[in-house]
DNA sequence: GTCTATATCCAGATAGAC
DNA sequence: GTCTATCTGGATATAGAC
């Protein structure tokens, strides 16, 4: 019958679910290599051998974290490429908004250590190689046309689009990780910092919530 | 005699060398458990067996060269500390030297990549993680009494010193991985964007040479 | 679906000849 | 000092019982 057919794929896709949240953790702070099914399985609570009828291999569900990690990153990209405001407010809302995940989602901080992990080790599977190589200059493009943008309008900051773009990137994904590995104490500096590196004098209000209208 | 001992003891200290060389390569690309004392053997040209001739262990090897890192790193830090120049033409000079060195040093960017492995993983070995802890805020603190002292002379932005080294560090740290990553074509931003998170208006000449005197 | 047991392989480290 | 050969443990992945 087709009631517990679908019943059951959907218990199966759950269990596939724990699975992946468990690794998550586990590559996030050990890595790919350090991370061995046995940890994996017995984060999620079951035998060793049972992980190999959910997946095929330690390789296929690293990949598939990768995929989704990838994709989570460029959705957002996009959904901030489409909103209404204008350009320098978007960098704004950008920075306010990724610190703000930085200081309270741990999901991202994982989400951030495991691609930092795969963008920093060449020993990485060829297929989460070729989906890094495939998609990780899609959050650059996207911060560089705001930013060029944000040139004409007069509110960004004369200096090579890419280069802003990079420096924005790069800056975001240090304190991700710095962050990352200190969960303790530590606290995230204030997004005005980082917003005054792109924003021309008299723009600088990333507190404000002022918008006209 | 005295004089082949030294003559041995010297050969012995140089065929270390080359091991913690082309160690510090694998370890930088591949991080520490993907790099295999096969892998390391090859790359310097001898036998397996023969790495253990030197040290005892991998992870000997890798504490090594994180304690040699660490030491690089501070030492730098220090020597900044000791200039004589106002607060905030050390930070001018140092963004621009650290970048001027992401772009050209290999050895650097090498270096940055192994903290940035070790400090990304929890399954380091246990010397490395204490070395780690004990000196990775030594730089924070340092760039951040620069800070706190241009602040007083009024060439620094007002905002947490602690802070403004966070992301002074962070954001250092995100490029050179950047780079590290993509060492081909890519080149690296100018030194002025990041600069100008930390200086009041005025205080931007980062490629002036005017120096008063 | 879940477990235990195991085949297989690989890598760290050691032993011993030259 | 250097090599080859080997011991040993551990991890991936599979097989087979329940």
């Amino acid at each position: 019958m087709a009631r517990s057919r679908q019943l059951n794929e959907r218990m199966r896709e759950e269990r596939k679910e724990q699975i992946l949240s468990s690794a998550l953790h586990l590559f996030a702070t050990k890595g790919l290599f350090a991370t061995k099914i046995k940890d994996i399985a017995k984060a999620v609570g079951m035998a060793q051998g049972l992980v190999y009828h959910y997946y095929e291999s330690k390789d296929e569900i690293y990949v598939e974290l990768i995929k989704n990690a990838l994709e989570k990153l460029n959705t957002a990209v996009f959904s901030l490429r489409d909103m209404p405001q204008p350009p320098h407010e978007k960098i704004i809302m950008a920075i306010e908004q990724l610190f703000k995940t930085i200081e309270s989602s741990h999901d991202f901080t994982q989400t951030c250590r495991l691609i930092a992990h795969a963008t920093n080790s060449t020993a990485i599977p060829e297929d989460a190689r070729k989906l890094i190589v495939e998609k990780r200059d899609i959050p650059y493009r996207e911060i560089a046309k705001i930013m060029a943008d944000g040139q004409k309008e007069g509110t960004i900051v004369e200096a090579d689009p890419d280069e802003l773009a990079v420096v924005f990137w790069t800056s975001i994904n240090g304190l991700a990780i710095y962050k990352a590995t200190r969960q303790d104490t530590t606290t995230v500096p204030d997004a005005g910092i980082l917003a005054r590196m792109f924003l021309k004098e008299g723009n600088h209000g990333t507190k404000s919530k002022t918008f006209p209208g």
